[in-house]
RNA sequence: GGGGACGUAGUGUAGCGGUUAACAUGCCGGCCUGUCAAGCCGGAGAUCGCGGGUUCGAACCCCGUCGUCCCCGCCA
């Protein structure tokens, strides 16, 4: 070893002693005689002084010595005088005394600072990224992470569930997102893929018996990448035998607790963790993923304005549509400019227009002159809605346009209004997801979560008469307004699953050729069974404070799924390509 | 695929049609024995992302392009 004891644990107690140190210059402040060097390693940073009369081979090095030097100090761990302690360091009672140093290797002057946390070009950071993990605040964010999946580990086991590892080249997958794709060199014009999820893999493994898995996965989807998207990402993937929906979320939702409450700073503002469902949480919130920091619940004021005068809303009434409303307090005061920014995040929800009422202390104002005054008084008892607040209302034939677009005015004014407690998480499950979607593309009904999700049981019957109205034993795990999680019991009886194939427009044929192994393996006793999948770095992300994935990634990609560090991805050389058999076209 | 923001010494920014492109910090040199964003003195460092155009004159205006970020689409 370079060194007896890590900077960060020095401590008063060990006063006295002879340390040697190893870890790359910090700081430095010379004064000459005097060197004081702030030495870092991974547990943290301490003081070391140099005094030129008693150690003047060390001062001579330690003279020489430059930022991100890697170094070598042996030293006296010393009380620092007194009234000269740091109370902003750990270490900041004490300093070590060099009696001996070494330089270990020295450093250019890195292209950013390393010492403090100043904003970095992004860019810069990642093609550098080796010296942006060495900036203390990034290595909190690894560490943390890392604390994060050992918790899970040892949790899980303690759970009776065993970690199983899965293949990354496997099959591609009709359904879902766009795959990863690796050519095979010795089936020619054949193709791996990379998994989305392990979902057919540890459904498997339930059939073959292990009752409890977990993995920490990797998964990976060729889709364009957002702050909270990466194409390469970890999930916890869970799968249990002969449980039912509650015992997924018993397991999960003690974890999150400790996750949040052992490595997280906040409190969770409710215990136990709200269940809505999605017919609830669309209703109130306009979103499958509402973040519970805030209230704002919307108010459906279908019913008081169905007879409206002004035909706007009783149109979207009478064509099967909704009108509701958001309350946001004390913003009576918005400006003809803040209507209209209001107006049009409304418009990028998919409403046409946006009606509010200002109830100002001299009367309320209303942008549609055709309300009454009856209408805009019921209106403001209906919402709760007071002197100082202003009332957003959205009317559409479509209930998903109301929900999207009054979704995104709370979220906007919840933010601006500073609604949202940033000094606590906020976390819910959702259930009761429809089991399928209709795709105006395809002109079908597709799975909403995946096609081995199981309807709910008294809603089975509906599969054939009335496909959109069957919920599925589907569930979300929402933290803080970002999907951190979710799951399913699955089908595990082969005519249930031929049931869900038909509704989704796949024949037998179709079926046989792309998930025949699964239907296959079913016929072998598959028990009932059900799991989960988390987003590792989503959670990271929420109890690190950040609002990108990638700063708890240690080697993330850019939003064009480049690596700037690695170049990639790369043209690869002719004879590679002819081994693998393919030929680029453009 | 679409929309938006940004791109100026190593870094972070200012400058937005007219002197030698400014400030902070970092870097280099000198002084300095109690600093912790040390201080003081001196110095070097920019083809203003790239290409084209407008203009007597472009970092600045226009067009294109590249890169980064955010959003929509997409993400079972």
């Amino acid at each position: 070893m370079h060194k007896s004891i890590d900077c960060g644990d020095l401590r008063l107690e060990h006063t006295g002693q002879t340390v040697t140190l190893a870890g790359w210059v910090h700081r430095r402040r010379d004064h000459g005689a005097l060197i004081f060097l702030d030495l870092r390693d991974r547990s943290g940073i301490v003081q070391v002084t140099c005094d030129a009369q008693n150690a003047a081979a060390a001062h001579e090095i330690l003279n020489a010595v430059r930022n991100e030097y890697v170094i070598q100090v042996t030293g006296l761990v010393q009380p620092r005088p007194a009234g000269l302690a740091n109370p902003n360091l750990p270490t900041g009672d004490i300093e070590v005394q060099a009696t001996g140093a070494a330089i270990l290797n020295e450093a250019r002057t890195t292209p950013f600072y390393i010492n403090e946390d100043s904003d970095v070009d992004e860019a810069l950071r990642l093609k550098y990224r080796y010296l942006d993990l060495r900036r203390p605040a990034v290595q909190r964010n690894i560490i943390l992470r890392h604390n994060v999946v050992k918790t899970i580990r040892d949790y899980m086991a303690d759970q009776g569930f065993m970690e199983i590892e899965t293949p990354v080249l496997i099959k591609t997958t009709p359904e879902g997102a766009r795959d990863y794709v690796v050519p095979s060199r010795v089936h020619p014009g054949e193709f791996y893929a990379l998994p989305q999820s392990p979902q057919q893999l540890k459904q498997l493994l339930m059939v073959a018996g292990y009752e409890r898995y977990f993995q920490i996965a990797r998964c990976f989807r060729d889709e364009d990448l957002r702050a909270d998207r990466q194409p390469e990402f970890t999930q916890l993937d869970v799968e249990m035998s002969f449980i039912e929906r509650e015992d997924i979320m018993g397991v999960i939702e003690p974890l999150y607790v400790r996750l949040i409450e052992q490595w997280g700073s906040k409190p969770i503002l409710r215990k136990p963790f709200p269940v809505l469902t999605y017919a609830e949480a669309m209703a109130k919130y306009g979103s499958d993923k509402p973040d519970l920091r805030f209230g704002m619940e919307f108010v459906d004021l279908s019913g008081l304005l169905a007879d409206s005068g002004f035909g706007v809303f009783s149109a979207a009434v009478a064509a099967g549509g909704q009108v509701k409303a958001v309350v946001a307090p004390g913003a009576a005061g918005y400006s003809r400019k803040q209507l209209d920014d209001l107006a049009e995040v409304a418009r990028r929800g998919g409403a046409k227009g946006l009606v509010s009422i200002a109830y100002r202390d001299e009367g309320p104002r209303a942008s549609a002159k055709a309300l009454t005054e009856g209408e805009v008084a019921a209106i403001a008892a209906a919402a709760h809605a007071g002197a100082g607040d202003l009332v957003l209302i959205v009317a559409d034939a479509s209930a998903a346009v109301v929900a999207k677009s009054l979704s995104e005015l709370r979220l906007l004014l919840g933010r601006q209004l500073g609604l949202i407690r940033a000094d606590a998480h906020a976390l819910c499950w959702v259930v009761e997801f429809p089991l399928l979607e209709w795709s105006a593309d395809e002109q079908r009904w597709s799975a909403m979560h995946h096609p081995f999700t199981s309807a709910m049981d008294e809603d089975w019957d509906l599969l054939e008469s009335d496909p959109g109205r069957v919920r599925a034993k589907a569930y979300d795990l929402v933290m803080d307004g970002w999907e951190v999680g979710g799951g399913s019991i699955r089908i595990h009886r082969r005519e249930r699953q031929a049931a869900m194939f038909r509704a989704l427009g796949i024949g037998p044929e179709e079926a046989e050729e792309k998930f025949g192994h699964l239907l296959e393996a079913f016929e072998y006793g598959a028990p009932p069974h059900g799991g989960i999948a988390t987003g590792i770095d989503r959670t990271v992300a929420i109890l690190a404070g950040t609002p990108s994935i990638r700063d708890v990634i240690a080697f993330p990609k850019t939003a064009s799924a480049t690596d700037l560090m690695f170049r990639s991805p790369s043209s690869i050389s002719p004879a590679q390509l002819r081994e693998l058999h393919l030929a680029v076209t453009e």
